[in-house]
RNA sequence: GGCGCUAUCAUCUAAUGGUUAGGAUAAGUGGUUCUCAUCCACUAAAUCCGGGUUCGAUUCCCGGUAGCGCUACCA
């Protein structure tokens, strides 16, 4: 592995129609390894399970994936026109094309006894389990079909072949021990009689992930498999294939999970899990990336927030954790809205715009300025843009409030509603209503009269906003003479007034 | 049940054979302020337990406990 250039890493997703965000964070690292090295990343999709087949999954994943920045190198990838392609001189990359490829190693591991064919019903199978569980035994697979005479599996392969029906082929685990080595757990070793012998090829004459993942990662010269932790138990079983087949296993880096607050495996039943779920609720890519990429991983500095750029030189397998990480969403929404402040309000009001149409609020082109300042006034308030239509229905449709709101909690109504009714009539008059001259000139207004600021400021922006919190109210009335203009503030006010009446 | 992994504040984590065990998020307090947010200052908050090794262990070793994962013709 002298040439990092040849290090080839491979995200290998079922095609169930969604991404997992712990699936995002697998594919997410197994990418940045491969760049930070300059080597390979590569898409591959592991349809083996014919009842999980999803349509249109695959080009769905890729969208996915690219509206988060992570583009493979190699594998399928997303087309111009939006259907998908595949590149790369190791396809197809699809596991459901290269069956021959298994059955022509499954039979190779057959002829070299390493396999053997196994007529069990699913009766007998369960029948088996549920005695090996009462007894408190491990449930493994017994070996009965391995130890059928020469007759009798000829007689069951004649049975099978006449009904139409095809036996499974299993792996014959070998006596011994078997070590994994892992790039982030260290070595784990492993009693191979503990090992089942595992169904390599189903009776529908497709292999399961355990052959399918061997094969392929050897063809495709995979050197790193990069996949949750939930498989080390299985990767003893890889190991074991490899070398029945004469092959050098990968490098395996085993990512510790993903939890839910409870600590366990991220779930559907605990919250959103999927990447798509976030993004919908106004979180953006660069933000779920930096987020997840923290979670197992940090560069052991006391940097946070990260580019892809960033993540791409930084990432290392060597600095991945070992013990799994809460999802935790009030950091995620900390960092998100560390993202949202820098974003220049034009652009953030573009963004908005989808989440505006979402609460029934009407913006169309001609609004842009307008809706650039509402942006500049929540930018700081916002921590996902979901929440940008309830925080500012006020600028788009009068509100309704208890008029007890208006008066200032050291004023009284009466003296609320002089205030108002002096500043409706100084507003009237008033012609620039940038934030600066109101400031100016209301600063003023406020000192002339001798009124407190929140006797003044506090009615004057409830009258706006209909809200106990918002921005403060000279930027409010800024942006709402962008919009509606003068005479809806003054509107305002006088609404305000006869409430107090 | 078997096998395996893991274990530092509530959460994400840093560090070390000798430190006041550091940072961030969240929480709380105070300041600023018409409110919220921002900003600033501050507070509280952790080495799972028990043995060993050692002058000294949170760190190394062993055991326990707990949590989690796996235990399919699913991946």
């Amino acid at each position: 592995m002298a040439d990092k250039s040849l290090i080839r890493t491979r995200f290998a997703p079922s095609p169930t129609g969604f991404v997992h965000i712990g699936n995002f964070r697998t594919a997410l690292f197994s990418h940045l390894w491969a760049r930070h090295n300059g080597g390979t990343s590569i898409l591959r999709i592991e349809d083996t399970d014919q009842n999980r087949k999803v349509e249109g999954a695959i080009e769905y994943l890729l969208r996915v994936m690219k509206q988060m920045g992570v583009e493979f190198d190699e594998g399928f990838y997303l087309k111009d026109d939006g259907t998908t392609g595949e590149r790369g001189d190791f396809g197809p990359y699809l596991q459901s094309q290269r069956l021959a490829l298994y059955q022509k190693f499954a039979d190779q591991l057959i002829s070299q006894k390493q396999a053997y064919y196994c007529f069990c019903s699913e009766e007998r199978l369960n029948d088996l389990r549920k005695e090996q569980v009462a007894l408190k035994k491990p449930p493994m697979y017994d070996r009965h079909c391995y130890n059928l005479s020469e007759e009798q599996k000829q007689k069951l392969m004649d049975e099978f072949k006449a009904s139409g029906k095809n036996p499974v082929i299993r792996f014959f685990i070998p006596e011994g021990q078997t070590v994994v080595k892992d790039l982030i757990y260290g070595h784990i070793t492993y009693e191979n009689r503990v090992l089942d012998d595992q169904v390599i090829i189903k009776s529908d004459g497709f292999p399961t992930y355990h052959l399918a993942v061997v094969v392929d990662d050897h063809h495709m010269q995979i050197t790193h498999v990069i996949r949750g932790e939930e498989w080390i138990p299985s990767t003893p079983k890889h190991i074991l294939i490899y070398k029945a087949l004469g092959w050098e296993p990968t490098l395996f880096a085993h990512l510790p999970l993903i939890l839910n607050p409870d600590k366990s495996k991220l779930s559907k039943r605990q919250g959103d899990v999927a990447t798509e779920d976030y993004l919908k609720k106004g979180y953006l890519p660069q933000v779920l990336v930096n987020f997840v990429a923290m979670l197992g991983w940090n560069p052991k500095t006391e940097q946070e927030i990260f580019s892809m750029d960033d993540l791409v030189k930084q990432f290392d397998l060597s600095k991945v954790n070992k013990s799994g990480a809460v999802f935790d969403l009030n950091k995620l929404d900390w960092i998100s809205s560390q993202y949202i402040r820098l974003i220049p309000d034009k652009e953030l009001a573009d963004l908005l715009v989808p989440y505006w149409k979402q609460n029934g609020i009407n913006t169309d082109k001609s609004k842009i300025e307008y809706l650039t300042s509402i942006a500049g006034l929540e930018k700081e308030r916002l921590k996902k843009l979901s929440e940008i239509g309830e925080r500012t229905g006020y600028f788009f449709a009068a509100p309704d409030y208890n008029p007890d709101l208006l008066v200032w909690k050291k004023s009284d109504k009466e003296k609320t509603r002089r205030a108002l009714e002096r500043l409706s009539e100084l507003l009237k008059t008033e012609e620039n209503f940038s934030q600066g001259n109101l400031e100016i000139v209301i600063k003023k207004f406020i000192a002339e009269n001798n009124f407190d600021n929140g006797s003044v400021l506090w009615p004057l922006r409830v009258a706006l906003t209909g809200q106990e919190k918002s921005p403060g109210p000279f930027e409010v009335c800024a942006t709402l003479a962008l919009g509606p203009g003068k005479e809806e503030i003054l509107m305002r006010l006088n609404r305000a007034i006869q409430k107090l009446s």
